[in-house]
DNA sequence: TCCTTTGTGGTACCGATGTATCATAACTGG
DNA sequence: CCAGTTATGATACATCGGTACCACAAAGGA
């Protein structure tokens, strides 16, 4: 019998800990045994929880992908009731940046997920696929709704793919380590402050 | 003796069959057995040109990274003679898509081994970071230069920046399957005809 | 109360993988 | 022509990693 903690939890522990593990030491070197160490269980448990190595993989991924819904909602919650588009455009993009050091792990293990998605077609690649994609046409929405705050002739599914592609650019930059975080918030405020601007500065 | 190649000629061709197993089906079944089956080559002979594994994938990478600018080379010299700005802009990002199969696999690889080395300090982290800042600072300067061509409040050095921020991430999610090729070449014009053009089109 | 389900531990097994070893050809310089 | 370096083949070895198997405790309902 668990002692504190029930099913849905044990395993959300041992999920977590995956994450952790694959964000200090790679993706690759997430081994059964190194899970259960991690989570501080023994490797029957892991076993026990999920039956196989894919399945674990596979309910990690689902974990990360209700752990970014969470935050999201969180977020747009802490908004004000009408949301005026650059601001619902600027907390979509500030959880897109690997700041703190929880949400740099968060994105380096989807990434390695992603780039382990496009060599294995059988381990889900819908999240990384249909996600952007609905993301992308909830935004152009967003635009073109807005398009009162748009420079003229701007094409508001062009600038959602824009503003997203150029998110997750930045994003996987300050990741290898190429740039900081701090400058890559400063590029995105450079592109979002172009976006809503409708003529040119005096 | 060999029968007709030389040694470099070998590990190029070993190195090459990597970089095809790996673009079909992933970095992470890379093996030294998988590789000289793939060159069609003995497990020996891999262990011969390549002291060991690392070895192997260190040297691949470089293999990579000259290839890169062997292309990059071709494609400007390509061009006439004084570049306008606008021409060297798109030879880049022509460049930065993944859109034949051969630059599938390229790009593919590539991320492969940037995710690798998130988390694997000791892989020469080197490429992944010098490289593209050493492109920024080469467009950045392009971009200064052109700056008569730019809208007015344009920052040289931002805009550089967005430029292969918006690239890498198209590309990604052409990789991904997120969108066609075509579909980010759209975008990507999109942008370059923004940067390029100084007033509100009539 | 007993038997079935659930949870936990320990450990064995088999395949894969990096690396090391032994043998041997083929060509080269003296 | 003969050592010796280069190149190639076959195979052995140790480790690691996923999975399977066995035993057992602790409930929970009939």
């Amino acid at each position: 019998m668990p002692r504190t903690v029930d099913h849905a939890q044990r395993r959300a522990m041992i999920a977590e800990g995956l994450v952790r593990l694959a964000a200090r030491e790679g993706l690759h070197s997430v081994t059964m045994r190194a899970v259960a160490a991690e989570a501080g269980v023994s490797l029957r448990l892991v076993q026990y929880y999920f039956e196989t190595k894919a399945a674990l993989l596979h309910a990690t991924l689902l974990h990360l992908e209700e752990a970014s819904h969470a935050r999201w909602r969180e977020r747009l919650a802490a908004l004000p009731g009408p949301v005026p588009a650059r601001r619902f455009v600027e907390a979509l993009l500030a959880e897109a940046l690997p700041t703190d050091e929880r949400s740099r792990a968060f994105h380096l293990v989807w990434t390695s997920y992603a780039v382990l998605a496009m060599t294995e077609p059988d381990l889900a690649a819908q999240p990384f696929v249909a996600g952007p994609r609905r993301l992308e046409r909830q935004l152009a929405a967003t635009l073109r709704e807005a398009a009162g705050e748009l420079p003229e002739g701007a094409d508001p599914a062009a600038e959602a793919a824009r503003l997203l592609a150029l998110a997750h650019g930045l994003g996987t930059s300050v990741l290898v380590g190429q740039r900081t975080g701090d400058s890559a918030e400063a590029v995105l405020r450079y592109h979002v402050d172009r976006l809503f601007t409708r003529a040119e500065p005096a």
